[in-house]
DNA sequence: CTTGGCCAGGTAA
DNA sequence: TTTACCTGG
């Protein structure tokens, strides 16, 4: 359910970015001779020629739609030309789309604070950068405009032919008795123009934009005009926007919401809902979703744009649809390994390249009972720690499988199970990871100490922008900003036959330096190649807290709910996720042993694939710029502060002297490393700890305490939890 | 279950 | 916390 959030105050300008018919522009950067006829993205041709998941614009002329069959496409179009998602592993395979996305937004970052919405799109907040453009070189000041952001569509501008015009468009831009918002507006129209211009000519992909004061408004501009065009919602067309729009258009009431408000409210248009008291929206649909649909009702959305360029979670899955569910115990393990090994190889690049490690394994599937006809039962999902490891990750999917394959059949069902009439079908699996954090940052001690004095001088190598600055695309291609430079790591491949030796070489970066762990486990020899970039500097941990701030740019006509605080679940998964999917854990597990040979080389074939991962050659690289996150604006949301007991006191006393001239990462990569030092920290083994120097151990105990003292202020309460009696009742 | 597949993000209990 | 369900690309 959606839940309503304060709106700022003092307008922002929020962009929303949305690739044009995104898979078959790839295909047709791919393959150059498919641009301009009309071409859909087709997965698994040989079933009715596959499902089609993206049609091109030209196809679209024909009444091609996605979900079409092939051959059903080829009826309506027979000269079109259809292009196959690639298959890995007998799956479809949709890396090359994922990459594609990533360079995108590698670009779209640059102004402003981004937001990776999906595998095509993306939210910016632009407001500093506009009004920073406001105050030096204002639209009304220009002598002319560019000729691609006269282009943009203005909502409610008037024109002849209901086109917006050139001369109306640029009169608009430069009005100089516009009012501050729309002249605010104007700007963020001429950053987006430049934006777009960039994508296309560093990715030669088209994309269409929507420029507006808020997530949803901006979301519903850039669907109002495509391809390759942009549109901006001033505040004084909102009303008359919302007042005939249908309600199923507005984003979140596309489904069973959305019919419940036309069927119980006869509720046709947004504007309609304006009609229903915010007490009565409430106590039909809830309080969280009751204000929200108050709220936008009247164009209202709080909703930030999160600083996160990257996915919170992997997945890999299948489905296997009538006769060929799966009826074995042993067709069943087949197809895990095979979506496992997908997962692990992501993983694993998502490790190399972005530092992250992922805790928490989740198997879905779907079933039936062959026998005992409409059992409705659903196949439960399972989760467990995440070990790293194709042969880990594996083995422990298969067993939550058969977890829930017991539970699924439950009492009964149990007799047939070597044989064919196993009873049960499985119609799809699909494994994933999720809870995926920086791994280590900081300039504590404790990092220099692992560093060694001597890495880090005043470069800009130790600002915060060095965590996803200047990143290439990585050489597996997968999604990725980090410093690691690829080059360097293919350069270290000479030939095929070392690559377990530089798989390892490679994991040695992980966490500790070589030298680190050398400290921590003397059987280890390990490289020392790229170690130094494996650490970032504790100013950028703090500094970035700012951008967690409310903007106090509240909207006096917004009712607000009450925010719900993750801070504490972060806390709990910190400790309970400890063992299993701690790096040390990792490091002195034998799947993942170091060369010097005292683990057994039956874990060879549970080495990550890093090598597969180095093997190919890197095609393009995009960087991210410096300025890419420096339009915080100040200090730290109290809730999120309040919590935030991983990041010692007198290093946010530093970075707020500092944070305004370094480069500052999202918000949520902040609070993901101040996990990643609590886990870290409680995952050190003790006796580790113990051989360690005065001085880093009391810096660790210093860490400890904070997250050891009693709960101060319940967060992570829900609505329920603070409003409901029925649930305390509920509890006794 | 009986072919729209393969994802990803979010809320609620 | 994990799990179910919803919504969207
Ligand atoms: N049910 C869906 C919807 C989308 N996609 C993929 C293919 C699309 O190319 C991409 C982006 O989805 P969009 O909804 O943005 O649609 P397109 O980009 O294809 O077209 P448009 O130009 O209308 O945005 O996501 C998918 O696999 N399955």
């Amino acid at each position: 359910m959606p839940v309503a959030r304060p709106d700022s105050s003092g307008a922002r300008i929020i962009a929303h970015v949305d690739l044009d018919c995104f898979y078959v522009q790839v295909e047709q950067r791919k393959q150059p001779k498919l641009r301009g006829l009309p071409t859909a993205v087709v997965q698994y041709n040989e079933w009715k020629g596959g499902g089609l998941i993206a049609v091109g614009y030209e196809a679209r002329n024909y009444g091609v739609k996605r979900s079409m069959r092939g051959d059903e496409a080829k009826e309506v179009c027979p000269q079109i030309e259809l292009v196959q998602v690639p298959v890995a592993r007998g799956k479809a395979d949709l890396s090359s789309y994922r990459n594609a996305g990533s360079e995108v937004v590698s670009i779209l970052a640059r102004k402003g604070r981004c937001e990776r919405a999906s595998i095509d799109e993306v939210y910016l907040d632009l407001t500093d950068a506009a009004e920073a453009m406001l105050a030096q070189t204002p639209p009304e000041s220009l002598d002319e405009v560019d000729e691609e952001a006269l282009k943009s569509h203005i909502l409610g501008l008037e024109s002849k032919d209901g086109n917006d015009s050139k001369a109306t468009v640029k009169e608009w831009l430069c009005r100089c008795d516009a009012d501050h918002r729309d002249k605010l507006l104007a700007c963020g129209v001429l950053i987006v123009t430049e934006l777009r211009m960039q994508v296309l000519k560093e990715t030669e992909f088209t994309c269409s934009a929507g420029i507006a004061h808020n997530k949803m408004l901006a979301k519903l501009a850039s669907g109002m005009n495509k391809p390759a065009q942009q549109t901006t919602v001033p505040f004084s067309s909102v009303k008359g926007l919302l007042d005939s729009l249908p309600i199923k258009k507005m984003k979140q009431l596309g489904g069973k919401l959305g019919t419940s408000l036309q069927n119980e409210l006869g509720v046709t248009t947004v504007g309609d809902l304006l009609k229903f008291s915010e007490d009565k929206l409430q106590e039909r649909y809830g309080f969280n979703t009751g204000t929200w649909l108050w709220n936008i009702a009247r164009g209202i959305s709080g909703e930030e744009v999160q600083a996160r360029l990257l996915p919170k979670s992997h997945g890999s899955g299948k489905s296997f649809p009538g006769p060929r569910a799966l009826k074995t115990v042993a067709s069943v393990q087949h197809w895990l390994n095979q979506l496992c090994e997908e997962l692990s190889e992501r993983l694993c690049s998502d490790l190399e390249q972005n530092k992250r490690i992922a805790h928490t394994l989740t198997l879905h599937a779907s079933a039936f009972k062959s026998s005992d006809s409409d059992s409705r039962k659903k196949f439960p999902s399972k989760s467990c720690p995440l070990r790293y490891g194709t042969a880990k990750i594996q083995e422990d999917t298969f067993n939550l499988f058969q977890a829930g394959l017991r539970e699924f059949l439950g009492s009964f069902g149990v007799k047939t199970q070597g044989s064919h009439y196993s009873g049960w079908r499985i119609t799809a699996l699909s494994v994933s990871a999720s809870k995926i954090v920086p791994v280590l940052s900081g300039t504590c001690s404790i990092t220099k100490y692992f560093n060694g004095p001597d890495k880090f001088g005043s470069t800009s190598e130790q600002l915060p922008d060095n965590f996803i600055d200047a990143a290439p695309l990585s050489p597996s291609g997968s999604e990725s900003y980090s410093t690691l430079n690829s080059t360097e790591l293919q350069n270290e491949l000479p030939g095929e036959q070392v690559w377990i030796e530089h798989s390892m070489a490679d994991l040695g970066q992980l966490e500790m330096k070589a030298n680190t762990w050398n400290r921590l486990d003397p059987s280890c020899s390990i490289s020392k190649q790229t170690s130094g970039q494996w650490f970032h500097s504790g100013t950028e941990s703090s500094s970035s807290l700012d951008q967690n701030k409310p903007q106090n740019r509240d909207d006096s006509r917004m009712r607000s709910v009450p925010i719900k605080s993750n801070q504490q679940e972060h806390k709990k998964s910190a400790l309970k996720d400890k063992g299993a999917s701690s790096i040390l854990n990792f490091f002195k597990s034998g799947d993942l042993s170091c060369s010097s040979g005292n683990h057994d080389t039956e874990h060879a074939e549970t080495l990550l694939p890093l090598g597969d991962c180095l093997s190919e050659s890197n095609k393009k690289q995009v960087n991210i710029p410096k300025e890419r996150l420096d339009n915080s604006t100040g200090d730290c949301l109290s809730e999120s502060n309040q919590n935030q007991v991983n990041i010692p006191k007198e290093r946010l006393a530093e970075a707020a002297t500092t944070s305004t001239t370094t480069d500052r990462c999202g918000s949520d990569q902040i609070q993901q490393r101040s996990e990643s030092w609590k886990l870290r920290i409680e995952e050190i083994d003790p006796s580790v700890i113990d051989e360690l120097p005065k001085e880093i151990q009391d810096e660790i105990q210093a860490w400890l305490r904070p997250s050891k003292q009693p709960h101060r202020v319940k967060r992570g309460f829900t609505i329920a939890d603070y409003f409901s009696p029925s649930k305390n009742r509920l509890e006794q």
